[in-house]
RNA sequence: UGGGGAGUGGUGAAAUGGAAUCACACGUGGCUCUGACCCACGGUUUCCAGGUUCGAGCCCUGGCUCCCCAGCCA
């Protein structure tokens, strides 16, 4: 793994330990695994990695790490019909990317599915399992309800022999999908309804993605995960809330076929993140139905998704590391996940600056032809990191149009007519005129004079700040470029939580991205290699699209917005101004 | 109505019978050539009702609310 300084920030040191955590101490301390951790992270390749997954994935290979331990990435394939390789890959990739290492344990469950085989075989020849040849429907109707048991199937009680026989032909494809199906002999008036005679194979005759045609008998997950656990000599199988019910499964059949000491599973609440979904399913819908681009669409909670947005894996894992984990049902607020990657960004990321909406400024008193180059450092005072770069000053320079206002607040402090401003890290301006569109009245430029000796000297002992230093661009070297900025995905918190006759597609956010196109950067922008981050100060954090930018025409990604005090006192006034009148009454 | 889980400020988590703590968010103030970062201060008294105890978020009893389970998905 890493040793980041994000990585120490653990929220008060971490000197509590979470209750997976204390588990893994407790049986390290009393030696019930002989000392040893072994943890794993078993994704069904049929879909991509998502922020869900990444929690869980820094709690397998983070508590295998502490505890001197190893994870293993297991593909859980038990079924055909769902899984391919370029999920395989993908996973692979995202997990290799997060920062995790499995070393030479990459397993896949359908190189066990002779062992399992045999492990069925066992259990049939123990009188614990046996064919049944009810239809699907039969064995629904069969298992009951909730509030009633289930009927034992007239099948149930088929000899050794016979059942040794039909599951060796159901192996050898001499039936078609669905005539027979494994089954563990349990209880069929078990409250636990995962207990009423829980199927373990089904019959598919489907081409897997790595045995081909080898197998149309495939063990389903109840089976293949607990024994492929026991053959790994896992010691922690950790998985989230909804197995809760399927634990006692895990025990039946690795008891049964496995000695002490064996795996135990443990499980945790998965991620729930605001203003997203989660789900594989309505993720893969967002994908096919061009709701967005693709997996690795920067407004997705897939890692693709992430990484292509700029999040880091350090940012990733420090969240992970923050919201915890426990037991209760958990919907965790985007901040957090924001706060984290501005947080590890803040120190890494070279400070530029970048003109998102430009409005012209005339310098009237500066020479025309003249450029000044002016040192600017990559880096403010606090993080103290070195390095600059010159920037050329030139009479025709761009700033943002946000940072004039005709008719400024009383706490305005950036430019205004006949007020002043710092150009950043050049010399002061103040606004003499103000141009416009005679049709449209719109303001097209300001006129402005500077103060020539201003650069580079101190604020001048005002005590007060009274102006901001804003971020500018020369007319004649700037290099023009897209960028994009990214919202959130939905517009409700929990859009999974759809009301009567409506989806989570209902409230996609319509404005989740919005494409900039004329946007000016410093000179030194145009030859950004993708993926190169920066902070466009008093913007946020930005990425060199992986994809779309490159050298000369750069492509932007907004990673995370920087905090912004004043547009949310602007939004607060705003909304008084709004409610506060008409309550009058 | 059966079984399995869970309830601590707005959110996520600590506190393992001994002064409710941390992070994010929010508010106020300070610092600042980023209205960023950073610093300081502020708000909960632990789902409810009883009980045990010198002492209860932790233990007991009874409720309430929410989540999961009736796929030949995982």
């Amino acid at each position: 793994m890493s040793d980041t300084p994000s990585d120490t920030r653990k929220p008060g040191g971490r000197e509590s330990l979470d209750f997976l955590r204390e588990i893994v101490k407790r049986d390290t301390l009393s030696g019930a695994y002989g000392g040893r951790v072994a943890t794993r992270f078993p994704p069904e390749p049929n879909g991509y990695l998502h922020i869900g997954h990444a929690k869980s994935i820094c709690l397998n290979f983070g508590i295998a790490a502490e505890f001197g331990g190893c994870c293993h990435l297991r593909m859980d394939d038990t079924n055909p019909e769902t899984e391919d390789m370029a999920y395989v890959e993908s996973i692979i990739g995202d997990v290799r990317w997060l920062g995790f290492d499995w070393g030479n344990k990459l397993f896949f469950a359908s190189d066990y599915y002779e062992r399992l085989y045999e492990l069925a075989v066992r259990l049939i020849k123990d009188g614990k399992a046996y064919v049944d040849s009810l239809s699907e429907d039969e064995i629904r109707r069969h298992r009951g309800t909730i509030m009633e048991a289930g009927r034992d199937s007239p099948w149930r009680d088929r000899s050794v022999e016979e059942n040794l026989d039909l599951f060796a032909r159901m192996r050898s494809g001499e039936f078609p999908d669905g005539a027979h199906v494994l089954r563990a002999k349990i209880d069929m008036a078990a409250r636990n309804m995962k207990m009423r005679d829980p199927l373990l194979y089904r019959i598919r005759h489907a081409s897997h993605y790595r045995r081909g045609d080898s197998w149309c008998l495939y063990p389903m997950y109840d089976f293949a995960h607990p024994l492929s656990d026991a053959i790994e000599n896992i010691t922690h199988s950790i998985c989230t809330l909804e197995f809760e019910n399927n634990r006692a499964i895990y025990d039946w059949l690795v008891d049964n076929l496995f000695p002490e000491p064996r795996p135990r599973q443990y499980e945790f609440a998965r991620l729930n993140l605001d203003y997203t979904v989660m789900s594989k399913r309505k993720l893969l819908q967002l994908v096919e139905e061009s709701l967005v681009s693709g997996w690795d669409d920067p407004r997705m909670p897939t890692i693709a998704g992430m990484r292509r947005r700029g999040y880091t894996p350090e940012g990733i894992r420090l969240f992970a590391d923050r919201i915890g984990v426990d037991k209760a049902n958990s919907r965790v607020s985007m901040e957090l996940l924001e706060d984290a990657i501005r947080d590890d960004l803040n120190a890494r990321a070279p400070r530029v600056m970048a003109v998102l909406r430009p409005l012209k400024v005339t310098i009237t008193d500066f020479p025309e032809g003249k450029v000044e180059w002016l040192e600017s450092p990559y880096w403010p005072r606090d993080i103290g990191k070195e390095g600059s770069r010159k920037l050329p000053l030139a009479r025709e320079v761009f700033i943002e149009r946000t940072d004039f206002s005709e008719d400024p607040p009383a706490d305005w402090l950036r430019l205004a007519p006949g007020g002043e401003v710092r150009l950043m890290n050049a010399c002061i301006i103040r606004c003499e005129e103000v141009v416009r569109d005679t049709a449209t009245g719109e303001v097209t430029e300001l006129r402005c004079v500077h103060d020539p000796d201003s650069p580079g000297k101190p604020p001048g002992g005002k005590k007060k700040k009274k102006t901001a230093a804003i971020q500018w661009v020369s007319a004649a070297h700037a290099v023009p470029a897209e960028v994009r900025l990214y919202d959130r995905l939905f517009t409700v918190p929990d859009p999974e939580a759809a009301e009567e006759g409506k989806t989570f597609k209902d409230s996609l956010n319509p404005v989740s991205v919005e494409f900039l196109r004329g946007c000016l950067l410093e000179p030194g922008l145009a030859n950004a290699s993708p993926g190169e981050r920066f902070q466009f100060v008093r913007h946020g954090f930005f990425i060199a699209d992986a994809v779309d930018s490159r050298p000369g025409i750069p492509v932007f990604n907004r990673i995370v917005g920087l905090r912004d005090a004043y547009a949310r006192r602007i939004r607060q006034r705003a909304d008084s101004l709004l409610t506060g009148p008409s309550r009058i009454g």
